[in-house]
DNA sequence: GCAAAAGTGTTCCTTTTACACCCATGC
DNA sequence: GCATGGGTGTAAAAGGAACACTTTTGC
């Protein structure tokens, strides 16, 4: 085995969703160097025996305090100098998180943790922004396809939201009632009945839920999710 | 950094289409332990200061004598006890080659290289068979966005070639004029006017070439490759 | 009552699907 | 001449885009 000088890390790219806020990413500060002080996607080296999903979720953990709710594999990054220190493979994720649900703290390996919203980040380190556009663009191509835009909503959720989610994604205006007659008609919202808490003017919405055994049901019987 | 005993590989499941055969794949007979005097995906170790793409295309030219003409990046597999040795990572690759243009050969590091029809693989060594499936349903999926069939067949093929090519992968009949009419107003191929020599009964073919430059302007106006 | 946000329905147009006919070759 | 495979066109059906009206709330 000729190879030397080798390391593994893995790497997540973490969407989180607001609905006042848009669409970020979590970024940590780094503690150590090299571009220590630089802000950076969180992650971290594999340690012997363990996959690949668990040092992420892991890193995750002990970076910034978090735990996604969709975890993807993206891209594997192998270019001999994208690390000064040496050449470091990093196996790329991306991730979904219900922002709501958790509260960041900056642990251990890191500095600080922080959401940024998409438009606006700030210089990354190594060949993370990189990383990250692969990301976004990932997940722009998957949503259309896979119903995981559901991951970064509540788990009631009304569908304006739903729909503010893609126009963000998209970066472009989508006809509100066409979008919701396409939603509705794959069958995989459950109606709950149940209006949302008003926060401000206008007819309050209903609340919907993702049906995920409908929405598989539907899958095994070839239907497409398509928006 | 805590990681230990953990090493690189590249793997690459390589397609190759003809007109009679079908479409298959390249595999190889392992020269050494473990799995030695089994089939398996072509591929090896990583080398310090190597691109993973270099890495795949060294290994394809040491293993089998050819060079693809498509490669894209599949999946890298981590888990801890994929392979008997020890943890061994893969990043595996899928690759698309024009049959017709190269003549295998075993060498240096694999015992035998052979073409095997996709639905006719002898039992293959370490997770590639889950390999080999996902390359599979990548190929799959991307041929219907990306105009990567091409790459398959001859420089200058004729519309039924194509079309048999997207049946094959898509397991089902697909309407030979619709086929046509889809793929001509996507106009992007070049009409060579020239006809295939005749190989049989019935009226001779056109021969077309994929007019990359086109493809790529179009492209660059938003145009969308569906098949 | 008015503005703002949400729910529902209808029409038009584009795209896809299904299908029929003619043409060039080998035997 | 007939069977085989290849090229071209057209009509019906389905899906998507564009658009209007009504409902429920806050002020």
């Amino acid at each position: 085995m000729l190879q030397q000088n080798l390391s593994l890390t893995v790497d997540a790219v973490v969407f989180g969703y607001d609905a006042k806020d848009g669409l970020s990413v979590l970024l940590i500060k780094r503690l150590y160097e090299p571009f220590k002080g630089k802000w950076a996607i969180p992650g971290g080296f594999l340690l012997a025996g363990e996959s690949l999903e668990q040092a992420v979720e892991r890193e995750l953990k002990e970076e910034t305090g978090i735990k996604v709710n969709y975890l993807e594999q993206l891209y594997t990054y192998g270019n001999p100098d994208r690390d000064p220190r040496s050449h470091i493979v990093t196996v790329a994720y991306y991730g979904l998180i219900r922002r709501t649900k958790f509260e960041l703290y900056a642990s251990t390996d890191a500095e600080d943790a922080q959401w940024f919203n998409i438009n606006n980040l700030p210089k990354l380190a190594f060949d993370h922004q990189t990383i990250f556009d692969d990301a976004l663009a990932r997940l722009r191509g998957k949503i259309a396809y896979e119903p995981i835009g559901f991951e970064l909503l509540d788990e009631q959720f009304p569908l304006p939201d739903l729909h503010r989610l893609y126009e963000t994604l998209y970066g472009q205006k989508i006809d509100r009632r066409n979008f919701s007659k396409k939603i509705l008609q794959l069958d995989i919202l459950e109606d709950l009945n149940k209006f949302q808490a008003h926060e401000g003017r206008g007819r309050p919405s209903k609340l919907y839920k993702f049906n995920k055994a409908k929405y598989f049901a539907l899958k095994e019987k070839g239907m497409m999710f398509e928006v």
